[in-house]
RNA sequence: GGCCCCGUGGUCAAGUGGUUAAGACACCGCCCUUUCACGGCGGUAUCAUGGGUUCGAGUCCCGUCGGGGUCACCA
């Protein structure tokens, strides 16, 4: 067989050689030690947090060796291209501080030497290395109808097939010149295939940074590198997109590893050198079964970077579970320097577990508290500003318009050596602080204390004194103990028959009447916040 | 089913041949606060399993079991 014939036959038109593509791309210069990463999306219009997760690594790992983090996006399937996506992508990028070093807009700017960024925009370059492949036999035409996608997939695992010795080369890799020139005259499409060499037995060595050496089964199959429409695929395109464009390390998911050895038959058969690879463990939950399935788009709000956004949580503390998720040192490290900025972790993203973690959003939430309980008032302010601006336009002109007394109401039990705990995310700051903008409609008292309630409220209408922390309590002391209540906790405890209840139940009383509920901040700097007029009139409508 | 990855408490995890097997979340108890919390102290609870190797194994090797991934002209 002719194959430089045959490549010609193929591609008559091709752009470029691949001489001429490989002088674009020279080699970068940088740092020893420095890696260059890139994040590596799909424009689905969605970013799914195991892909942040490894973006998150990816960003760490490039500029804390001084070398790269760029985005490209992988656009070659048109079938799922959401236009706008990669705007998306680039917001979240950003939002958390992940910018990359280069990058692409559709559109717009392209920041970089190293691009086209799009993949669709690259398309001439993948031609010419298939081409190659082609003249050199390492490839070949496939004229065979397409599988049809998903469904047949399944259909085919259902009957757990297994792969036999040479089962999966391709019958067109038999292909005369004649029958392939013969379908080009009949304008059939066609594929470019790898020829592979594997046998399906043999072992291969392979590395994964995070996990070590692994031993996989050579690849067998003749994979499609360019697909009929002559775009190629991931493997493909990460062959030659990674290598051109100066991939030192590729941070990918652990749904990545069994292609590996797909993917070293590949770099081998174009001559490149394989980069480092990372596999990240993969995120899941539990089901309603009690076993484990991956985090997901469809089932799964929180797999939405989106979701973060919108229920507003602390960017930080989102950064800092996942980190807490491959490497749990980093708690020791947040203990020990509680105000410390998150770049000032010493991250590293070669170390990471290999386990499979499960999803815990009280974890998130708890590290959310935290992050939070350390933001000043002011602080806490712009940042819920900012999340209602995007995601409660009704509250805005109200936040706007009083931010003095909303910041006030922020800083209720926040100056002090160990700040209030109960914001984690935006979202609930309206609910969790409702009484403090408008009366509360509910009432969390029970049935059978509701008579000593009213008695106690009607009682403190006397005593209620707004002048200091300490009046405002001895006050409530002496109307306790004019009421039958405890004002000796020692003699409560042993003799709570003596008594109604203590100053505690007192205090659970007016708390509900004013905020309605049983949990709240300090009482005394809620009421004085409220005025006393206001908390008169809530008092009143129970005496 | 083939191939591969993973297996320390309910969850996340430290641990790289000698530890009383860290820490965090959750849960429970006590203390502090004569309010709600924050906080402090303590408790329950873990090396999947069976064989090796070794004076010694959570750590190394093999098998088993369990969980997960993958087997598309999707990435």
């Amino acid at each position: 067989m002719d194959y430089q014939k045959l490549a010609d036959l193929l591609f008559p038109d091709n752009k470029y050689t691949v001489e001429e593509i490989e002088k674009k791309y020279p080699k970068r210069q940088l740092e020893k030690g420095a890696y260059v990463t890139r994040f590596a999306p799909s424009p689905t219009g969605f970013m799914h947090l195991g892909g942040f997760f490894s973006a998150l690594i990816d960003f760490n790992i490039a500029k804390r060796s001084g070398g790269v983090f760029y985005l490209r996006i992988e656009d070659t399937d048109q079938k799922r291209e959401i236009s706008g996506a990669s705007a998306v992508i680039m917001n979240i990028l950003t939002g958390y501080g992940l910018t990359p070093d280069e990058y692409e807009l559709k559109g717009g700017v392209t920041v970089g030497d190293y691009g086209p960024y799009y993949q669709t925009e690259r398309k001439e370059i993948y031609k010419a290395y298939a081409k190659k492949l082609v003249s050199e036999g390492k490839a070949f035409p496939c004229f065979c109808k397409k599988t049809e996608g998903l469904n047949d997939v399944k259909k085919k695992r259902e009957k757990k097939f297994s792969v036999g010795i040479n089962e999966d080369k391709d019958p067109c890799r038999n292909l005369t010149l004649e029958q392939i020139e013969k379908n080009l005259k009949e304008k059939k499409k066609f594929a470019i295939r790898l020829r592979s060499n594997g046998d399906g037995v043999s072992k291969v060595k392979l590395y994964d940074t995070a996990k070590g050496e692994i031993e996989m089964t050579a690849n067998c199959i003749d994979a499609i590198l360019l697909k009929n429409d002559l775009m190629p695929t991931y493997h493909f395109a990460h062959a030659i997109d990674d290598t051109l464009m100066g991939t030192t390390v590729v941070v990918r998911g652990e749904e990545w590893l069994p292609s590996l050895p797909l993917h070293y038959e590949i770099f081998n058969a174009l001559g490149f050198s394989q980069p480092k690879y990372i596999h990240t463990p993969l995120i899941y939950k539990f089901n309603e079964k009690g076993n484990k399935i991956k985090l997901s788009k469809r089932k799964h709000p929180e797999a939405d970077m989106r979701f973060y956004e919108k229920e507003g949580y602390d960017k930080q503390a989102v950064m800092e579970y996942l980190i807490n998720l491959i490497n749990s040192n980093f708690e020791n490290w947040r203990r020990a320097n509680p105000t410390a900025e998150l770049s000032e972790f010493p991250f590293n993203g070669f170390k990471i577990t290999a386990n499979t973690p499960i999803f815990d959003i009280v974890k998130l939430n708890d590290i959310s508290k935290d992050v939070i309980s350390r933001y000043s008032a002011e602080k806490c302010y712009e940042e819920l500003l900012a999340w209602a601006r995007e995601n409660s336009a009704e509250n805005v002109d109200y936040l706007v318009k009083d931010r003095e007394y909303v910041t006030k109401v922020l800083n209720i039990d926040r100056e002090k050596p160990k700040p209030r705990k109960d914001i984690y995310k935006w979202s609930m700051f309206f609910d969790l602080f409702d009484y403090m903008f408008g009366k509360p409609h509910n009432f969390e008292i029970e049935e059978n204390k509701k008579s000593d309630f009213e008695d106690a409220l009607r009682e403190y209408k006397k005593y209620l004194n707004l002048s200091s922390k300490d009046a405002w309590f001895e006050n409530v002391k002496k109307m306790a103990n004019a009421l039958g209540y405890a004002t000796d906790n020692k003699d409560y405890k042993q003799n709570p028959e003596k008594y109604k209840g203590n100053v505690a139940t007192v205090c659970e009383y007016i708390r509900v009447a004013i905020t309605g509920r049983k949990n709240s901040p300090d009482l005394f700097e809620i009421m004085t916040l409220l005025g006393e007029k206001e908390v008169l009139e809530r008092i009143s409508e129970f005496a």
